[in-house]
RNA sequence: GUCCCCAUCGUCUAGAGGCCUAGGACACCGCCCUCUCACGGCGGUAACAGGGGUUCGAAUCCCCUUGGGGACGCCA
């Protein structure tokens, strides 16, 4: 039987951190199999659902390189289809028409809690007949459960879980406008996609005894079923908004890369041995069910932080100058010319191993791109104030008479002059730094001297000075 | 309240009865490298929630307690 999974989002918000990893773990777990990964669109609340979310859920999906197999498929247009089951079932005695109306519910609800009861639904038109119909309630169609016995899920992840029948009520399949609950949908749709492993957040375990009877009721195959735990909040509580609980599309704009993401969420539940670094390919060759922990994690941003760090510094340096590229537009007002993409390109090396997101990248390449005269940070004019400016005076005009500029000359004449004047190379280094980058901290500051050019270098000391 | 799930350093995890004096990674703290900041290297602090069993032997199996989480919608 080929493997078919699927991922199925409700389209009312964007695609958040956890559905992006259950999205990654179906994924992975399909092409680990040469199956099949499908998207399905699950848009039956018409109230919440939005384009603007559908869009922010494919736009997540292919920004995290996570591709899917067919055509997405949007529940709500099979809403037929899902009225054809539920009224076969009706016909067939597996489900039948309740009357109650939603106020009747809510008292019935409140009764229990008050006594301590189960919440449930007591069935109470269950067995009744037809003709004690109220005429104006319109009537919703419910799956006649089993009462007894017990039904088992055999989870891939949570291992063999069981539950009494008389646990479970009588689940409504048609609301009484006609249109199909969420439970009806699923497995119907579930069910003629061919799915084959429905991996998915573990606070649908409960609705799983559920979506069993209703296989058997329907008298079809029930796919195997893997639970995943969720991710929670740094606190252990659910992952709340300022604690990572954002769009893919929020992670792209912090400058994390897509690759360092996919491997952090990962991480986040599965492992492989002491294995940190997982390129796609080894997630894909090693990705197992099994492996899957069954405690829920937390969200860490400073792992995710260390992670995309190293994947920064494995990346291509002309793929990173094109990444930080509109971000250094919008922090000059200045498209970045060929020419500077040719110098951030040159100093990206070292760049890079100096941050963790494009966020930094771009703040610590900035300095590359400043129109002069460079505004000096606090910590540099103050460098300048207190001696730098006189010490930067006197090697200005070695510098100035320097023909040669390069990286290692530049560097000899340094430590001469510094050597000359009893003076520690830093105190040389330092009072340059702050006139060329504006700033006490930056690259080696002779590369920086190099790339820059001796005309600008001149110019910006002069400036300084 | 009822039902279900979970439990190893602060965090992510390795661990399938003896390989565990519990390993790795992040974070944190030292030291080294060093023109700053990083990177890198070396070292350190730090965990089997508690209690009962089973067993020659338990982080690993069972039970209870405690603590977390989830589900109980004409939401998905």
């Amino acid at each position: 039987m080929p493997v078919i999974t699927r991922f199925a989002p409700s389209p009312t918000g964007f695609l958040h951190i956890g559905g992006a990893r259950t999205a990654l773990f179906n994924w992975l777990f399909a092409r680990h199999n040469g199956g099949k990964f499908l998207l399905r669109i699950e848009d039956t609340d018409r109230a919440r659902s939005t384009q603007a979310a559908v869009d922010a859920i494919f736009d997540g999906l292919q920004w995290l390189g996570l591709d899917w197999d067919a055509e997405p498929v949007f529940q709500f247009s099979r809403a037929d289809r899902h009225a054809e089951v539920a009224n076969q079932l009706l016909a067939e005695g597996k489900a039948y028409r309740c009357y109650c109306s939603p106020a009747e519910l809510d008292a019935m609800r409140a009764e229990q809690k008050e006594k301590g009861l189960p919440m449930r639904y007591d069935g109470r038109w269950r067995d009744k007949a037809p003709s004690e119909a109220p005429a104006d309630v319109p009537p919703v169609i419910r799956l006649k459960a089993e009462r007894s016995g017990e039904t088992v899920v055999q989870d891939k992840v949570q291992g063999e879980v069981r539950v009494a029948n008389e646990q479970l009520d009588d689940m409504i399949l048609l609301r009484a406008d006609g249109t199909p609950t969420y439970m009806l949908s699923v497995v119907v749709d579930d069910h003629d996609m061919a799915v084959s492993h429905v991996i998915r957040g573990d606070d649908h375990l409960t609705n799983t005894f559920r979506q069993i009877q209703l296989y058997r009721a329907c008298g079809w195959d029930i796919p195997e079923f893997a639970h995943i735990p969720l991710i929670h909040g740094p606190d252990g509580a659910k992952l709340s908004k300022r604690h990572g609980a954002l769009g893919a599309e929020a992670y792209r704009d912090m400058g994390y890369l897509p690759e360092a993401l996919r491997n952090y969420l990962l991480r986040l539940g599965w492992g492989h041995g002491d294995d940190e670094l997982i390129s796609t390919e080894q997630a894909t060759e090693w990705f197992d069910l099994g492996g899957i922990g069954r405690s829920p994690s937390r969200f860490d941003m400073a792992k995710l932080d260390n992670l995309n760090g190293q994947y920064l510094r494995q990346a291509k340096d002309d793929r990173l100058v094109a990444l930080i590229s509109p971000r250094l537009e919008a922090l000059t007002g200045q498209p970045v010319s060929e020419k500077q993409a040719a110098m951030l390109c040159e100093a990206m090396a070292s760049l890079k191993e100096r941050a963790k997101t494009l966020v930094e990248l771009t703040d610590s390449a900035a300095f590359y791109l400043r129109k002069r005269p460079l505004a000096l940070d606090a910590k540099a004019a103050k460098l300048m104030e207190s001696g730098g400016k006189e010490t930067l005076a006197r090697f200005a005009q070695i510098l100035a008479a320097q023909q040669n500029w390069r990286q290692d000359a530049l560097e000899d004449e340094a430590r001469h002059f510094a050597e000359e004047q009893k003076l520690k190379l830093g105190q040389v280094a330092q009072p340059l730094r702050a006139a060329l980058t504006g700033s006490t901290v930056s690259p080696p500051i002779f590369e920086v001297l190099r790339i820059l050019g001796r005309d600008e270098s001149l110019a910006r000391i002069k400036d300084a000075l």
